[in-house]
DNA sequence: GCCGTTTTCGGCCCGACTGTTTTCAGTCG
C-alpha cells in the first residue's frame, strides 16, 4: 500500500489528537499539527522522493525527529509511536474530539468518570442523564452534544466556491446597509478563493453602537445562533452554512482582515516576524508595546513587517512571504486581462446556444476572440462531432466571422483522448482548424502509469494544442484521476503545447499546486470557460481566482495574449 | 517537537465567547 502526503499527515495529525488527550506538552502537540498541515499543503510526493533514493526537502516545522517518523512511515507504512500511542488510549476517544464543546479536556473527563470513548455510549449517557453529572458538564453542553450527536450522519460539505458566493454576497449586501457599517468584507478560504469553503467568516468596520451583531443574528437565513458577544457571532443558516461575524472599529480593520484572512500558517508566519521586531500583531492592530502603530489597513500591517501587501490568494505559507521580503512577489493575473476564451459548446453538440449567440456574449464579457470546441464522436452522449458535421461546422464559423466586428472565431474541437492515447478524429481533418483541445472523458479507472502513458502519447500527436481539465475531477463528486502531472507538465514543456485550467466551479482543474508547477516549467496555462451556454462566461472569475492561487501573472496565461501572438503560438502546436 | 540577528536552552500566536461557577477553564477560530 502505496503511502501518500495525506497519510504522513493523517497519521500526525492523529499523534496529535492522541498526545492532546494525554495532557501532553502542547507546543510538542502543536508540532505535530503544523507539521500535518505542512505535508498536506506540499506539492511533491515524499514517499516517491524517497524511494528514488533522494533525501527529504527542508520543510519548516519538520527537524529531525519528525523526518525520521516520515522515513519509517513511508519506508514501513506505519509508525512506532503512533501504534504505541494507540495502545494507551482507548479507541474512538480521538474521534470523540471532533464533536463540539469536547476538547482534549473534556473528553478525558468523560473517560475518566464516565468509561465513554464512543459517541454511542456518549448518546447513551445523555439519555440516561449520567452526563449531567459529572461536574462541568451542564445543560447547555448536553442540549450541544446532542444536537451534534443527532446531525452528525447530515453534516453538510464543503461547499464549492460558487456556491458559497451565493450565500456570502447577499450576506455581504445585507451588512453593508446596517447602520454605522463602514465596511464589510467576506474573508475566511472564502477570500483566499479556496475551491471549496467550510464555513463563511465576515468582518466588519462598524463604529461603536453600530447594532451590526443583532442585526447579523436576525439576518432571515439564520436558523441558529450559535454564539453571540459584543464584537462576535457565530450562526447557522438554514442550508447548514456556518457563518461567523467579527465587528472592529474602523481603525482596526486592516488587521481583523488579515487575522480572519488568513491562512492560520500564514498569520501565524506574519506574527513570528513581528515578534522578532519587538512588535505583536492581534486582530485590532500591530503593537508596540501598548501603542498601536498600524492596522487600519492590509498594507500598513505588512509594511510595519516590512512587507508588501500580499495577496489573499497567496496567503498559505507557500513561499508568498519569502517571496514579499525578495520583492518577487508574482504581478497576478487580473480578470480583465483575459482576451478570448479557448473552450466553449454550442448546440451543435451539448451547448444550448448559437454560435453566433455564444460569440455575442463573449464580446459582452469582454473577451475578443473565442474559440469553438465541441466534443468529437466517441462522446456520443454529447452527440458529438464527426469529421464530416465538424467540417461543416468550420465552413459556418469562417461566414459568421465575416459578420463579426471587434470578435473572432477561432476553428477548434474537444476531442477525446481514446484509452490507448490516440485521439478521436484523423489528423488530416484536425489539421485544418485553429487549435486541438484534447481531453480524456472516459477511462477514468486506469493505473496511474497506464493513463499518464495513455495522455502523454496522445500529447505526441502532430495536431494538440491544449490538454482540457487535466485531471478530470469533479469537485466532491468525482476524484481525479490517478495521473502523474509532474511529468504532463514537464512533457507539455517539451512539445511546446498546453493546459487548460478549466474554470467551471466543479472543475478548476488545473489545481493551484499544478499551475505553480507549470509557471515553473514555463509551459502557459489556457484559463478557458468550457462555457455550454451564453451565461457561463461568468465562469471565468473563479478559472482566475484559482489560477491566482496558483501564482500565474498575466505572462503566464495562453489567452491573456492578443490574437495574433496567440495564433503563432497555435501554430507551433499544429 | 522545532528553532535560533537575544538563544543549542527556553521560548513557542492571540483573543473572544460559553458555561459553569462564583473567578476561570475549556473550546474555538
Amino acid at each position: 500500500m502505496a503511502v501518500h502526503n495525506r497519510d504522513i499527515a493523517a497519521a500526525f495529525e492523529e499523534m496529535a489528537d492522541l498526545l492532546d488527550i494525554q495532557g501532553a506538552n502542547p507546543f510538542r502537540i502543536r508540532a505535530y499539527r503544523n507539521a500535518a498541515r505542512a505535508i498536506d499543503e506540499l506539492s511533491i510526493d515524499l514517499a516517491s522522493l524517497l524511494a528514488k533514493g533522494e533525501e527529504l526537502p527542508r520543510i519548516p516545522g519538520i527537524g529531525a525527529d519528525l523526518a525520521g517518523k516520515i522515513r519509517e512511515l513511508c519506508a514501513k507504512g506505519r509508525l512506532k509511536a503512533l501504534a504505541s500511542l494507540r495502545r494507551q488510549v482507548p479507541p474512538g476517544l480521538s474521534d470523540l474530539l471532533k464533536l463540539p464543546a469536547l476538547g482534549p479536556k473534556r473528553v478525558q473527563t468523560l473517560y475518566r468518570k464516565l468509561g465513554i470513548h464512543t459517541s454511542a455510549q456518549l448518546r447513551r449517557a445523555i439519555h440516561d442523564g449520567r452526563l449531567r453529572s459529572v461536574a462541568g458538564f451542564g445543560p447547555a453542553i448536553e442540549a450541544q452534544l446532542s444536537a451534534a450527536l443527532a446531525a452528525a450522519k447530515e453534516r453538510p460539505e464543503r461547499l464549492k466556491l460558487a456556491v458559497a458566493a451565493q450565500y456570502a454576497e447577499p450576506l455581504r449586501a445585507y451588512l453593508a446597509a446596517v447602520p454605522g457599517v463602514v465596511a464589510v468584507e467576506v474573508a475566511g478560504s472564502y477570500r483566499r478563493a479556496r475551491e471549496t469553503v467550510g464555513d463563511i467568516d465576515i468582518v466588519v468596520a462598524a463604529r461603536s453602537g453600530s447594532p451590526v451583531i443583532e442585526r447579523f443574528a436576525g439576518y432571515e437565513e439564520v436558523a441558529q445562533v450559535m454564539a453571540q458577544g459584543p464584537t462576535r457571532a457565530s450562526v447557522a443558516l438554514r442550508s447548514g452554512l456556518q457563518v461567523d461575524l467579527r465587528s472592529v472599529e474602523p481603525d482596526s480593520f486592516g488587521a481583523a482582515l488579515v487575522y480572519f484572512t488568513g491562512s492560520k500558517a500564514h498569520n501565524i508566519a506574519l506574527r513570528r516576524i513581528a515578534q522578532g521586531r519587538g512588535l505583536k500583531i492581534n486582530e485590532y492592530g500591530v503593537f508596540e508595546g501598548v501603542r498601536r502603530i498600524a492596522g487600519k489597513t492590509e498594507a500598513d500591517v505588512y509594511r510595519t513587517i516590512g512587507l508588501p501587501c500580499i495577496p489573499p490568494e497567496l496567503r498559505e505559507d507557500w513561499g508568498e512571504i519569502e517571496a514579499a521580503r525578495a520583492n518577487k512577489l508574482p504581478d497576478l493575473i487580473e480578470q480583465s486581462a483575459l482576451k478570448g476564451d479557448l473552450h466553449l459548446h454550442t448546440r451543435a453538440t451539448d451547448g444550448h446556444d448559437t454560435i453566433a449567440a455564444m460569440a455575442e456574449a463573449a464580446r459582452a464579457a469582454g473577451l475578443s476572440y473565442v474559440a469553438v470546441t465541441e466534443h468529437s464522436k466517441h462522446l456520443a452522449m454529447a452527440h458529438g462531432l464527426d469529421p464530416k458535421r465538424l467540417m461543416a461546422q468550420a465552413d459556418e464559423i469562417d461566414r459568421i466571422n465575416t459578420t463579426l466586428s471587434g470578435m473572432t472565431i477561432l476553428k477548434g474541437i474537444e476531442v477525446d483522448i481514446l484509452e490507448d492515447g490516440s485521439l478521436d478524429l484523423p489528423d488530416d481533418v484536425l489539421g485544418r482548424l485553429d487549435l486541438v483541445v484534447a481531453a480524456v472523458h472516459s477511462g477514468f479507472h486506469l493505473s496511474r502509469e497506464k493513463q499518464t502513458a495513455r495522455i502523454l502519447k496522445a500529447m505526441e500527436r502532430p495536431h494538440f494544442s491544449i490538454l482540457a481539465h487535466p485531471s478530470g475531477r469533479l469537485i466532491s463528486e468525482r476524484e481525479p484521476y490517478d495521473v502523474d502531472m509532474a511529468r504532463i507538465i514537464h512533457a507539455a514543456r517539451e512539445r511546446g503545447c498546453f493546459l487548460e485550467l478549466n474554470a467551471h466551479p466543479a472543475r478548476l482543474d488545473l489545481l493551484d499546486i499544478h499551475c505553480r508547477k507549470a509557471k515553473e516549467e514555463g509551459v502557459l496555462v489556457a484559463i478557458s470557460s468550457d462555457a455550454h451556454s451564453v451565461g457561463e462566461f461568468a465562469n471565468l472569475k473563479f478559472g482566475v481566482l484559482q489560477a491566482r492561487r496558483g501564482w500565474l501573472a498575466k505572462e503566464d496565461v495562453l489567452n491573456a495574449r492578443p490574437l495574433a501572438e496567440l495564433r503563432r503560438l497555435l501554430k507551433k502546436t499544429m
